[in-house]
DNA sequence: CGGAGTGTTAGTCG
DNA sequence: CCGACTAACACTCC
């Protein structure tokens, strides 16, 4: 579930509550989540204060006054919830359907907080994980992921530069790669890829300027649509304040298999391409 | 009930 | 070097 947008939501969500909060506890009861040794973790977290709260690519970046920063993947299933003293107060996303109390089942790991707040991490399939970088290492790890796609450095000449390096992977493939630019996942680049009137299984270092352009431009649209309607409820996903995403009712493809394509009426496909399951009007994207 | 499919990505294989 | 494929895991859907 969570690609850009729905990242960007959350840390929007969390920031106020969190920002200023010092750490008091930090439980995990799954020590597989946590990329280094649980020592680290209680050193560099445990009386910390949080300093900020980021979103870089579909990482959620946590800056702490001991100078270091926690990274947190969600990957399929993760999930961060909040919950303020009065019990009442939850934030998070992705609960699963009859597990909607936190802590719950799947919650693996407790950051108690300064004045009674708790930051439940949730993860059904346990793909997610914690990680702490130093500070000032951040940049340098930054240089391994692509550029963002909404802020303005973020030109046509950059994305076709991008696009070169992979030039024989297909087009859907070097959208999902995290190295060619970040923040796009399966629905989103099925969506852009249609919106830019473009097969999935183009190459990515074939296609005409004018296609290049279209292409910029409908990544751009779909990510800021989907940012605006805070997300994609894809099954149970829930933004900060237990809403759904309103970006599954204005998808345009992505699971829409057989049903009558938006623009041309002709059913959708769906096939596989990159090893993903890929859907797209087989009429209208050349 | 069994098998296929699921939003991510690191690692391996060819 | 590059890209395709798979494993990591638990659940839902058909």
């Amino acid at each position: 579930m969570p690609e850009l947008p729905e990242v960007e939501t959350i840390v929007r969500d969390l920031r106020p509550v969190l920002v200023g909060k010092k750490i008091v506890t930090f439980k995990v009861t799954k020590r597989r989540l946590l990329k280094n040794p649980l020592s680290q973790f209680k050193k560099f977290m445990v009386g910390a204060a949080i300093l900020s709260v980021e979103r870089r690519a579909k990482l959620v970046l946590i800056n702490l006054s001991s100078g270091y920063t926690l990274l947190i993947h969600l990957k399929m299933t993760g999930q961060l919830v909040w919950q303020g003293s009065s019990g009442k107060m939850r934030i998070g996303g992705h609960p699963i359907a009859g597990v909607a109390a936190a802590p719950n089942r799947y919650t693996y790991i407790t950051l108690s907080l300064a004045g009674g707040g708790k930051l439940y991490f949730n993860d059904v399939r346990t793909f997610g994980y914690w990680q702490l970088i130093k500070s000032e290492l951040l940049a340098k790890y930054h240089l391994k992921l692509g550029p963002e796609p909404l802020t303005k450095n973020f030109t046509a000449a950059v994305l076709h530069q991008r696009l070169q390096n992979h030039p024989r992977a297909s087009i859907k493939a070097a959208l999902l790669n995290q190295a060619v630019l970040v923040g796009l996942g399966n629905i989103y680049v099925d969506e852009s890829l249609f919106a830019a009137g473009l097969k999935p299984s183009r190459q990515a270092g074939r296609l005409k300027p004018n296609e290049l352009v279209k292409l910029w431009l409908a990544i751009k649209q779909v990510l800021n649509q989907a940012v605006r309607a805070r997300g994609t409820s894809f099954s149970n996903y829930r933004d900060g304040f237990g809403r759904r995403g309103t970006y599954w009712e204005k998808r345009l493809v992505y699971g829409r298999r057989g049903e009558p394509c938006p623009r041309c009426a002709r059913p959708i496909s769906k096939i596989v391409v990159a090893g993903r399951g890929t859907h797209y009007c087989a009429n209208c994207q050349k």
